[in-house]
DNA sequence: ATCACTTATCGTACATTTGCGATAAGCATT
DNA sequence: AATGCTTATCGCAAATGTACGATAAGTGAT
């Protein structure tokens, strides 16, 4: 991509919106943040299971989601639960809000 | 890209909410979107102004938007006047309100 | 140390996004 | 119909995203 040669610095809440909607910006991500609202909580191979695709690709969303930090992992051998992060879900729910309430 | 022969169907309400995510996915367009708020509205020459990115890009992130819905344009020749399109505007408040809450 | 189970990462292929300059298109006025 | 202004679209290049199968990595139990 060609790329002005000074990076665009946006105000810090712009960019964090943008990261979390980003992040939400695919179905399949939606819908496993949604499965794990009613499940509270869950493992990698249940959502294998509900979606109709590879291990490596639900593997590869839920990095994504957890990179935003929308989600978190902990270890529950052999096994990792995914719950909601519920820090940065406070962060990302009243980001929106705010941008919304404008008008 | 290698897909699934057969697409996945999602609900229809995170089809869209997806939609709005993936709109809001980018800080440029988020900006455009604050800015709107502010101002009301606006001609793309303004933004053109504001922000240091070229005419084309400038335009193209719009077309985003108006294809997201979340935004519409009337024509004021020679300009066109860009707005927030209220009601798919409230759709989306509402969804992202509804996705968020209940956590 | 090996095995079994689960999940992450790698490598690949193709699609989409982002950005630019250049050019076309639309509209009002002359 | 020709001009001037504004905005959209085209064509290109590079980056990123999405999906897969294959393989590696991590952990507890044997």
């Amino acid at each position: 991509m060609k790329r002005s040669l000074e990076q665009i610095k946006y105000e810090e809440d712009t960019e964090i919106l943008a990261k979390f909607a980003k992040a939400l910006g695919h179905p399949t991500r939606i819908a496993i943040l949604k499965h794990l609202e009613n499940q509270s909580c869950c493992f990698t191979g249940d959502l294998v299971e509900v979606f109709p695709l590879a291990q490596s690709t639900i593997s590869q969303h839920l990095k994504e989601l957890k990179n935003a930090g929308l989600i978190q992992g902990e270890l529950k051998p052999p096994k990792i639960k995914y719950c909601i992060n519920q820090e940065n879900w406070n962060i990302a729910k009243s980001l929106f809000q705010q941008f919304f309430k404008t008008m």
